[in-house]
DNA sequence: ACAAAAACATACTAACTGGTATTTTTATAT
DNA sequence: ATATAAAAATACCAGTTAGTATGTTTTTGT
C-alpha cells in the first residue's frame, strides 16, 4: 500500500513538472530528459510509469489542463445567482486576476490546441473534451439566463458560447505578443459591448 | 545581375518551402534539414544565404505570414463601399472560404503567436506589428462606418477591433479539433450577432 | 583569359532526441 | 530471513538537431 501511493506521488510530480515545461516551452520541444531533471529522478523511473511521451501529455491534458479551464471557467458558471451577471464577471474577473506570467504564456489548453490539435486524433479527442464542457456549461447558463429572464430569449446559446469561448481564447494568444495589459482593456470593453447586446 | 536574381530566386524557394513546413508541423520541429530536402539544396545552401533558423523564421513572418493577413484580411476592408457591409462580409466570406487544408492547419499567425509569442523578442515584433496593421485598418474602417452613419457613434472602434479579431484567432485554432465545420457555423452566428450590436 | 567573389555541395561536429536493456535499490508478503 | 515484485538508476542505442569548415562550381568584372 505504501508502495502504491509512493508510485501515485511520483507520477503526480512527473506530471506537475511536465505541465510546466510543457506551459513554458511547448510540448514537442519539451523532452523527457528535461522533465526527469526537473523531478530529479531518472529517465528509467519515467518510462517505469509511462509507456510513452505520448501518454504523458495526454494525462496533462486530462488532469492538469482540463483542471485548470474547469476551475477557473467552468465550475463558476454553475453558482446560483442571476446568470448575467455570473456570465459577465466570469469572463471579466478572470482575465483581470491572470498573474503576469499567465498573460506572458497564454491559455495552456490553447497553447496545446494550436501545437498539437491538427496532430494526432488522440490529443485532439482530449482537448475537444475541454471545449465541450466548457461550451456545455455555458449554454446551460445561458438558458438559465433566458427562463429567469436575464438574457435574451431570441438569441442563440449555442452562438454566443462559441464565441465567447473563441474571444477568449484569442486573446489570450494575442496578449503574450504585448508587455502591458492595453490589448486586454481593448478586449474588456469589446466584451461588454457583445454581453450589452444579449442582456434582456 | 543574373547572380542576384538566382540568389533571390533561391531565398524565396527557401522562404516557400519553410512556409509550408512551419505550417504544418510547426516552426521548432521543422529542421532545416526537412526545408533543404524540400528545395532539392544543401545545407551549405542555406547557411550562406541565412545566418540562422531564426533569420529564416523572422523572413517568413515579414514575408509569407503577413502577406496572407494583409491580402485576407487587411486589404479588403480598404475597399469603397458601405463599411459595415464591408466589415461583415469579409469576416465570414473569409472564414467560409478556407480550404479544408487551410482550416485544418488554423491560422499561420495564429500558430506562430502561440508557438513563439512568449519566447523571443523579436518574434514577438514581427508578430505584434501584422495584428497592429489589422487593427489599425478595422479601426479605420469603423470609423469610416461611423462618419457615413452606417454604425453606431458610441462604441469604442479599437474595443470592437480588437473583440473581432480575438474571436477570428481563437475560432481558427479550436476549428482544428473538429473534423467538421459545425463549430463555424456557431462561431458565424455569434459574430453577426456581435455586428448587430454596432451597426446603426 | 583570369582572378575574385558568389552560389552551392560535402562532410562533419557536439549536443540532444525518444526509447530500450540491464542492473540496483526498496518495499512487502510469507 | 528470504523470495518476489515494484521502483528507480545506469548505460546505452540509433536517429536528429543547428551550425561549421572546407571544399567545388558558376558567375562576374576586368
Amino acid at each position: 500500500m505504501q508502495q502504491e501511493l509512493k508510485s501515485e506521488f511520483t507520477k503526480q510530480l512527473i506530471i506537475d513538472k511536465a505541465f510546466n515545461l510543457f506551459y513554458e516551452h511547448g510540448f514537442k520541444t519539451t523532452s523527457i530528459d528535461k522533465i526527469m531533471k526537473e523531478t530529479a529522478l531518472s529517465k528509467g523511473a519515467f518510462y517505469h510509469h509511462y509507456k510513452s511521451k505520448k501518454e504523458l501529455g495526454l494525462e496533462v491534458i486530462q488532469l492538469r489542463v482540463q483542471k485548470r479551464v474547469v476551475d477557473g471557467m467552468i465550475a463558476p458558471l454553475k453558482e446560483p445567482g442571476n446568470a448575467f451577471d455570473i456570465l459577465e464577471s466570469v469572463f471579466i474577473n478572470r482575465l483581470k486576476e491572470f498573474p503576469f506570467y499567465d498573460k506572458q504564456h497564454g491559455c495552456p489548453m490553447n497553447n496545446f490546441i494550436n501545437e498539437l490539435g491538427d496532430n494526432e486524433v488522440l490529443y485532439q479527442t482530449a482537448l475537444k473534451n475541454i471545449i465541450e464542457k466548457w461550451k456545455a456549461a455555458l449554454i446551460k447558463l445561458i438558458e438559465r439566463g433566458k427562463e429567469e429572464n436575464s438574457i435574451k430569449q431570441e438569441i442563440s446559446s449555442q452562438a454566443v458560447a462559441v464565441y465567447l469561448i473563441s474571444s477568449f481564447e484569442g486573446i489570450r494568444g494575442i496578449r503574450k505578443l504585448y508587455d502591458n495589459d492595453a490589448i486586454l482593456t481593448d478586449y474588456l470593453s469589446g466584451l461588454q459591448l457583445y454581453l450589452k447586446q444579449i442582456k434582456v
